[in-house]
DNA sequence: CAGTCATTTCGTTGTTTGGCGAAATAAATA
DNA sequence: TATTTATTTCGCCAAACAACGAAATGACTG
C-alpha cells in the first residue's frame, strides 16, 4: 500500500504533477512550494519508495523525475490516474504557472536564496 | 483529493476489494474486519464521501456497493487501478475466503454475534 | 406507541504524520 | 585536505487520524 500512502497527502501529489514537465533538482521543488528543504526531502523519499519517482545526481544537485513505461503496472496506471484526474485541480495549474517562471532562473541563484 | 485520502488506510483498500463481489451491509464488514461497528461505520463514510462507494437501506440494514459505470472518470478509474493492482495482495486473498463463510451465514446471526 | 435493532454520531485516547530547524552526510571545489 | 554546498537524517512539536465505547438516531415490530 506504499502507493495509496505515498498519494495521500496533497503536497505530494502536487510534486507528481509538477514532474511531468521534465525532472526538478530538489531546491526547484522547494522554491515551488515554499516549504523547508528537509521536508520536501522526506515527501520525496516516500514518493521514492514507492516507486513513484526516480532519482539521480548530476553535478551538485539531485533531479528527480517520473518513471518510464518500464515502471511496474502499479505504478504507470497510478501515475496516469493522477494525472487525468487531478492535473486541472486549481493547485496543479497554479503550481505550473509558479513552476514555468523558476524553470527560467538560475539553478544556483534559487540555492542561494533558500538559505534566507 | 478526497479519494486519495480515501485509499490511504490499507483498512478501506481492503473494504473496496471486499465489495467486489456485491454488496455486504455494515455488520458482514464488521464481521469481516473485526473491527468495532462505529469503526467500520466511519470507514464506510469517508468512502462514500469520497464517492467510491454507494449505500441504499433495505429492510433494517443498509448496504454498502461499488458505483456503477455511471460514476465519474476519477472515481472509476481510482477503482479499476485499486482493483488491478491491490486484488492479489494477501490481506485481500484472505479476506476473500472469510467473506465466503460470512456470505453463506445468516445475516440475522452475524449481527447478534456482534453483541458480545 | 413503546421497544427493538442496525447504524451513525460524539467524545476520548493513543498513534501516525507533516512540518520545522539543527546536525550529519556526501560530493564538488578551492 | 579543508571548505563550501546540496541534500538527507534526526529530534521535536502540533495537527490529523484510527480505534473504541457510549449515547443518539431512525426505522421496523410487537
Amino acid at each position: 500500500m506504499a502507493i495509496t500512502k505515498a498519494l495521500s497527502d496533497p503536497g505530494r501529489v502536487r510534486i507528481l504533477l509538477s514532474l511531468r514537465r521534465g525532472e526538478l533538482c530538489v531546491c526547484q521543488i522547494t522554491e515551488l512550494f515554499g516549504l523547508a528543504t528537509s521536508t520536501v526531502s522526506k515527501h520525496l523519499s516516500i514518493l521514492n519508495q514507492a516507486g513513484l519517482i526516480l532519482s539521480h545526481k548530476t553535478e551538485r544537485w539531485v533531479y528527480y523525475r517520473l518513471p518510464d513505461k518500464n515502471a511496474p503496472v502499479a505504478v504507470r496506471e497510478a501515475l496516469d490516474w493522477v494525472h487525468k484526474s487531478l492535473a486541472k485541480t486549481e493547485a496543479a495549474v497554479t503550481d505550473g504557472k509558479k513552476l514555468q517562471k523558476i524553470l527560467k532562473a538560475d539553478l544556483a541563484e534559487i540555492c542561494r536564496r533558500q538559505r534566507c
